[in-house]
DNA sequence: TTGTTGTTCTACACTGAGTAGAAATGAATT
DNA sequence: AATTCATTTCTACTCAGTGTAGAACAACAA
């Protein structure tokens, strides 16, 4: 799967905590705000180019400005990420095993509780 | 956390697959067999040295091809970068129950069991 | 048609990873 | 001790990915 870097993450990070479509502009203030960097707009789109060629991000061309929207949400994304990791694994039991071993107890409450749903 | 490329990746299979600690050469003879590639072994040596400053692999330097071995098993190394990947989520609680609803009948069945445990 | 705003193309620098030779080191043997 | 062979370290090259942005191009409004 293709990974994020560093940039790419924080572009990310924006565009899933918004659920409308944001643009090129959005994200330079939203950066210059956040870590005081101001990036040229042209870095920018080429960092939404990148995610949308990597399957991150839609583009919408219809609008001048163009929108980005995100294609799945952040949560899908991490569940998706954490299935990927286990899946590079030949005995997921185990993996799993340690898993819930390394988990709070009230979040292997929440676990059990979701898992009483299915 | 320090990532793998592919190559340090088929080294840590390798290393993982054996409990005993093995040399250069082993991982050499292995990379051979497995890939049809021939490697230096001053390659495999620098390989090794990357995985070893990257935490993976601790150094024998008394035996006199040093003896590399794994300083946590696969299935913990796994564990712990899924419990990493959650953790940059901020909403832990969805990400787990995208994870669950994402997760076949029969594991789901033994995540209940391992919980159960606790 | 011209100016303005927005987008694409191209390019450069930097880093991580794959790759391995040259140089240095350690150990065994004569 | 000097020599030789195995092993390790140092250094260096290449390539891809990412951060960065200017120059050139396209779309639109006045």
């Amino acid at each position: 799967m293709a990974s994020l870097g560093e940039l790419e993450r924080s572009v990310m990070d924006y565009i899933w905590s918004r659920d409308a479509s944001v643009t090129a502009y959005d994200v330079q203030a939203e950066i210059a705000d956040k870590s005081s960097k101001a990036l040229a707009v042209t870095t920018v789109l080429t960092v939404l180019s990148r995610l949308e060629k990597k399957g991150f991000v839609r583009r919408e061309r219809s609008s001048r400005p163009h929108g980005y929207v995100a294609v799945s949400t952040r949560n899908d994304h991490v569940a998706s990420l954490m299935h990927e990791v286990l899946g590079s694994s030949s005995d997921r039991r185990a993996v799993l095993e340690r898993f819930v071993g390394q988990t709070t107890p009230d979040e292997a409450a929440a676990l059990r509780k979701m898992l009483d749903g299915r």
